[in-house]
RNA sequence: GGCCCCUUCGUCUAGCGGUUCAGGAUAUUUGGUUCUCAUCCAAAAGAUCGCGGGUUCGAAUCCCGCAGGGGUCACCA
């Protein structure tokens, strides 16, 4: 059997969004289940939509995501280089091989003379053909006008490793550009070649191409070249609408979820379970799990809806089960600017406190502001709790002064705070409620935290009985 | 408009002619875990399988039509 290649050939037109990413993983993933390889392609033929930046961008997105490639425009390999601007010489070679057998010819018209038939076609309700106009004696192309394809036009049928068997006739064949005439080529032909040159079995790429395939199935017939398989995944749509997932409608990047505190993992598991599945109700997969469990044939053909409370999920159930010091590597750069003072033990055991309770770490801060600063004290949080609503002021003033008194004796040790509380159930005849509430609240000036033993003895002593001082006067 | 693809709980999905008045997860609601939030556990609610015809003893599953959604018809990829 043939070495399992695959590619992941992006423009660097933009950065990479979650749908994008997609068909990377998955082609990833084929490549890694195959003892294959992964290759990384820039197809930066579009020079007036290049955006700064995108490259290293892109590099960047699927280093963080783990998905190693191979070969690429940075590292190199045997068929360097990978970048299709630097590859003209070859689109040149195998464009003067069609131009030589008469399957290909300088287009004469100038932009606006097409537009013109297109606009006519478009009136007339029709698709638009260049080859309806293909002109009887083109010119002798000389480079400054674009490259057209002579095609042959034919009813295609033909297998999709995604969308199964499909079929067209011979009306979608059109006379396609290959080079432009800036001498650059077209993605339509540039595609062909390279993945030709560069040994590429397995194409992975989104519904957008489905339509020119036939063009492509036509294209490979003319230059003599084996087509790999081809894999068509839907679209990720947006998460109101039925529409393309893109950065216009306010969807993230990639990097955008890693900075907000969303985990490589997380992010992997979730985009391949969106529109794949193992057919068995496991719902959460380790990168290795995907390697090992992933099919094409058990890829969804309809485009799934992005759902961010479900990634949400995930990177919960990630989050839980780090270890502290993993917990601490990743999250420690979240936690607000009051921590800086604190020394590592402490802040780590903030964290260890909020671990249960994350989703992502661009929470942390509300979460644990009030372990690093003094919060102002906040009469609302008494007057809409609704136990403590109930009683009198003075009442809650006894409560409190009797646990501070308590408190006061303390070595806020986990198991003393712990025996203490418990006992203060009894000489106050409270029920948790109400006094673990109002401790609560008197030592965090929060509306949530941790539990209450736990809280306080990661808070000590000291500021313990400050911020039950100062609750005081109020009630 | 032509061509192509898609259509199961709000969402992601299982399901490949019968053991399914459709299963899981998430989200939602409720109860429990000595306080809040979260976790965890339990439960509830939630899909006449887009609609209409067939085929069959029997269809979410096969066939046809329709509707809706998406893609494409660029010197973008």
């Amino acid at each position: 059997m043939k070495t399992i290649r695959t590619r992941f050939a992006p423009s660097p037109t933009g950065y990479l969004h979650v749908g994008g990413i997609r068909t990377a993983l998955f082609a990833w993933l084929l490549a890694r289940q195959g003892q294959g390889q992964f290759v990384l392609r820039f197809e930066d033929t579009d020079k007036k939509r290049e955006v700064e930046g995108a490259r290293d961008h892109l590099i960047k997105s699927l280093k963080t995501l783990g998905l190693k490639y191979d070969e690429g425009p940075d590292i190199g390999g045997p068929f360097a280089p990978y970048t299709q601007s630097e590859r003209l010489e070859s689109y040149r070679l195998w464009a003067q091989k069609l131009i030589d057998a008469g399957r290909a010819y300088a287009d004469p018209y100038t932009p606006e003379e097409v537009q013109a038939f297109r606009d006519e076609a478009r009136a007339a309700k029709k698709p638009f053909l260049y080859r309806n106009h293909r002109p009887e004696n083109p010119p002798i192309w000389d480079g400054t006008m674009p490259l057209r394809f002579k095609s042959d036009p034919k009813a295609y049928d033909w297998h999709d490793e995604v969308m199964g068997d499909l079929h067209t006739g011979p009306e979608v064949i059109d006379d396609i550009i290959l080079i432009k005439s800036d001498g650059y080529p077209t993605y339509n032909f540039a595609h062909i070649v390279d993945d030709a040159e560069m040994e590429i079995t397995h194409i992975i790429r989104g519904q957008e191409f489905i339509a020119s395939m036939p063009n492509y199935l036509n294209l490979y017939e003319a230059l003599g070249i084996e087509r790999p398989a081809i894999a068509t995944v839907p679209h990720i749509m947006g998460p109101d609408g039925n529409k393309k997932l893109s950065k216009r409608d306010g969807a993230k990047d990639v990097l955008d979820y890693v900075r907000d505190g969303f985990l490589p993992e997380a992010l992997v598991s979730f985009i391949a379970t969106l529109g794949w599945n193992d057919g068995t109700t496991q719902e959460i997969f380790s990168a290795d799990e995907l390697i090992e469990k992933f099919s094409l044939d058990h890829v969804q053909r309809s485009g799934a809806r992005f759902d961010e409370q479900r990634l949400t999920w995930i990177n919960g159930h990630y989050i839980r089960q780090l270890s502290m010091d993993d917990l601490y590597v990743h999250a420690a750069k979240y936690l607000p600017g009051e921590a800086d003072t604190f020394d590592e033990n402490y802040r780590r055991a903030v964290l260890s406190l909020i671990q249960e309770r994350l989703k992502y770490f661009a929470e942390i801060p509300q979460l644990t502001r009030f372990f690093f600063t003094d919060l102002p004290v906040d009469p609302a949080l008494i007057s809409s709790h609704k136990q403590l609503k109930k009683l009198d002021p003075a009442e809650l003033k006894q409560i409190l002064k009797t646990a501070l008194a308590s408190l006061e004796e303390s070595d806020f040790t986990l198991d003393d705070l712990t025996e203490r509380l418990n006992n203060l159930l009894e000489t106050t005849g409270q029920k948790p409620a109400v006094l673990f509430s109002l401790i609560r609240i008197a030592t965090t000036q929060a509306p949530a935290s941790p539990g209450l033993a736990e809280t306080l003895a990661v808070l000590g002593k000291e500021t313990s009985l400050r911020r039950i001082d100062a609750m005081l006067p109020s009630l």
